[in-house]
DNA sequence: TGACATGTCAAACAAATGTTTGAAACAGTG
DNA sequence: CACTGTTTCAAACATTTGTTTGACATGTCA
């Protein structure tokens, strides 16, 4: 029995409390994680954010790693079900609607300012320099959402096209996006003016959208022109020129 | 007697000697700090690698900041001459080949496997976590970098078309290409068998240059459709729907 | 040769950090 | 109240890490 007030009704939410305490750390946690890294953030800055003592993480998660990889999977929950890569569209919804609400929807993940805002950069940390956690990442959310958007893209190329150029077109589309995510520092400074936030969502999902569609609808009809002749599928052998 | 020629007019190239020392200090920190960041990176590992004492470190470059921002620089340097974001085409040539040109240089690039080619990633780490080296990377290659890419797309959109429009469009084909170097873990979970290395460029570059015009030309065409009442110019405050 | 500047090295230092520990505070139960 | 299991806390511990230090080696040059 962990907690000391199962007998009650009452949710124990009170301002002090072991899972008043655990819920603080969680909160510290993510924030500090997303700022500085797993290493480089301190177990006593967690603490101290928390106004727990600095042996809390080791008695409510066991170790600096357990509670990083629960910070993760909370937050992974949470923005999953807030943001369905769908967009709350039905599948009978036509492929370029239901493109535009896949970019809008992990647009505005991304520029989510709301209780799990650190995500993105700490999945962005996590794409540069894997763990275990990369894994949950890939099984919760990336595996499920590359297989929901080379649905749409099937459904907008000719059916004879190749795995490999739907795959393209997918990280041609993800790309677009994570930019903003993963390179946010650079483009607010190169453009301090361009807020990076969800003002700027809808405005950047229709660009997104719109140039990608149109990139897809002409690789439709124009299946590489005399561009075909100087590729090769992957898996071949390249020699350079 | 470690080197015997220093007071000759050779440089001292030989396999010890204090320019030596520094040589593989640097060699071995670029390695180090790209693998690890620059807080994890640890001066013992670099010494270690590069065959010298401890304290080499600090003898030769002050501490391990002056270190990280000298790697930074020459690596930047000669990064910056082998690829040139031009490809080496002359200003004059048609924009659709320097759009391709571009692409080509900045993907080969990312993909290089030389003596710097950990770069990338130290890169996409200043980018999450930015320091002073970041302003190195914007006035050494990023700006000069977006002015280069902006002239080319002016050069295929309308002249009317705003400055906006102009730089998310340049986004949008510089992400397609970093995309392989900041997610680079995550595109090899999902297809074990793209290469990412050289061998891709050619088919990368093809691809991603293609789609990109294609969406470039249909923006220039028609301006944005319909979806121009739903958009709001940077700078406006954009309300929740 | 002998003084001098330059490099190199092992050892030590001080600060930071994840984790442990033993005591104290607390809450519930008989 | 006494007893018990849970939670918190200050202090301590063992490592790691960037940097410093003083001795020693090396090559130069008068």
């Amino acid at each position: 029995m962990t907690e000391a007030a199962v007998h009650r009704s009452l949710p124990p939410r009170a301002s002090s409390g072991p899972a008043e305490t655990r819920r603080a750390l969680l909160a510290a946690a993510g924030a500090v994680f997303a700022e500085r890294g797993f290493r480089e953030a301190t177990v006593r800055d967690i603490c101290d954010r928390a106004g727990a003592n600095v042996a809390a993480v080791n008695y409510h998660f066991g170790d600096k790693e357990r509670l990083y990889l629960e910070v993760l999977r909370q937050a992974m929950a949470e923005m999953n079900a807030r943001y369905p890569f769908d967009g709350g569209l039905p599948r009978g919804a036509p492929a370029e609607v239901r493109l535009h609400a896949f970019v809008h929807s992990l647009l505005s993940r991304l520029f989510d300012n709301g209780e799990h805002a650190w995500l993105g950069r700490l999945m962005a940390r996590e794409m540069i320099d894997p763990s275990n956690a990369l894994e949950v990442m890939m099984t919760d959310r990336i595996r499920p959402m590359a297989e929901h958007l080379g649905e749409i893209i099937r459904e907008l190329l000719p059916a004879a096209v190749d795995e490999d150029t739907v795959w393209l077109t997918g990280f041609s589309i993800v790309s677009q996006c994570l930019f903003y995510n993963h390179c946010r520092s650079v483009v607010s400074r190169l453009r301090t003016d361009l807020p990076l936030d969800h003002s700027a969502v809808e405005r950047l999902a229709d660009h997104i959208t719109s140039l990608s569609l149109r990139g897809i609808r002409g690789l439709a009809k124009t299946p590489l022109s005399r561009r075909v002749s100087r590729t090769k599928p992957f898996g071949a052998v390249a020699r350079r020129r």
